[in-house]
DNA sequence: CGCGTTTGACCTGCGC
DNA sequence: GCGCAGGTCAAACGCG
């Protein structure tokens, strides 16, 4: 008799709201079914939700008849049961609103950082060109950061490199919003959601070589961007304990791109790809989302790290817009010889 | 056997 | 000039 209790808590466990409906029924017109007790004794496998709750109430009313005195201990201890998970449910949907409100938040102050941060190295170093992409989620309160910070910024056309300041002049308000939401889908599609975090890209302006660094969450040992690598070395670097891996764009031979990949120290979990040189073929159409993103914002030749039709520098400004967007891309930050 | 990875050696730029 | 750190090369190795 107490192996057939313990199987009644069970069953209430697995379908907690099929039983109470069940008890609910039970309690309506669990006399009808008194008659047919000898089938408590059928240990059958229960296959249908309404023939469980059946079963579970005949089964409940034998014991009952045996040991009336248990029937209400046995009913409460199933109701006890639902109310505490019930509850516990509504404690943990609670939970995770609220820890989804501290990712919000934080990913918020996240994005004002490194706004302040871009501010703050373009007047510090004037020439020193950067550009800053903000990949993947993005909240509507980053996207007005990132306006005010455009429209503040004041920088000078000629100059400064600015990720999608020069490119505001020519689209509205509105396919400014546009072009974010799209670029944010485009570099989710690319990256399977795992891209989260922020891209930066500076010019060496001793040696001219122009670099892309992309900062993603990524489990693996590098993210898939679309291209073919091939690793030719790995070295330590001072500070950082996990390894610098280097790789060199197989798509095409001779192509002069290359990549380093390494860990964030502050966080394993990120990935930091740096690209340097210009694809000298087309790139699959994988990585070409992720390119356009990119390499519409350094549309000077050697900065078209991942786009080989931004290599062209005769190319302009304006035909390059035109071009990341109907082709249907996500690539709406400007770029700026 | 071909291709990609690993890893130690070598090269190069930079600061002192 | 020297030392250091980052970057690249290439032989050895592993895998399919």
């Amino acid at each position: 008799m107490s192996s057939k209790r313990q199987k009644h808590i069970d069953l209430s466990l697995e379908t907690a709201d099929d039983e109470v409906r069940a008890l609910e029924e039970a309690e309506d017109g669990g006399d009808q079914e008194e008659e047919e007790e000898e089938k408590e004794g059928c240990e059958v496998v229960i296959s249908n939700e309404d023939e469980e709750a059946n079963k579970h109430q005949e089964e409940n009313q034998t014991e009952e008849k045996e040991q009336s005195y248990e029937k209400p201990t046995a009913k409460d201890v199933i109701k006890d049961e639902l109310c505490v998970l019930q509850a516990e449910m509504e404690r943990m949907k609670e939970e995770n609103r609220m820890l989804q409100e501290v990712i919000d938040r934080t990913m918020n102050d996240y994005y004002d950082l490194q706004m302040k941060f871009a501010d703050i190295q373009q007047e510090d170093q004037p020439k020193e060109h950067q550009v800053f992409l903000s990949l993947g989620r993005q909240s509507s309160d980053e996207i007005k950061q990132a306006k005010v910070a455009d429209r503040g910024s004041g920088l000078a056309d000629d100059e400064e490199l600015g990720l999608s300041l020069s490119l505001q002049t020519h689209v509205d308000p509105h396919q400014r919003d546009d072009a974010r939401e799209e670029k944010g889908k485009g570099l989710q599609s690319w990256a399977a959601g795992e891209l989260t975090t922020i891209t930066s890209q500076s010019i060496n302006p001793a040696t001219r070589k122009t670099r892309v660094s992309v900062r993603a969450r990524c489990q693996g040992p590098t993210m898939n961007d679309g291209c073919q690598w091939r690793k030719y070395g790995q070295k330590v670097a001072k500070g950082n304990p996990c390894p610098r891996a280097y790789y060199r764009c197989t798509v095409a031979p001779g192509c002069p791109v290359r990549k380093q990949v390494q860990r964030c120290l502050e966080d394993m979990s990120i990935l930091v790809t740096t690209y340097e040189g210009t694809h000298n073929h087309p790139l699959p159409v994988g990585a070409t989302a992720m390119a356009s993103t990119a390499a519409s914002s350094l549309s000077s030749s050697p900065l078209s790290y991942l786009s080989p039709y931004l290599a062209n520098p005769s190319l302009p400004l304006s035909t390059m817009s035109s071009f990341t967007s109907s082709a249907g891309y996500s690539g709406i930050f400007g770029g700026r010889q």
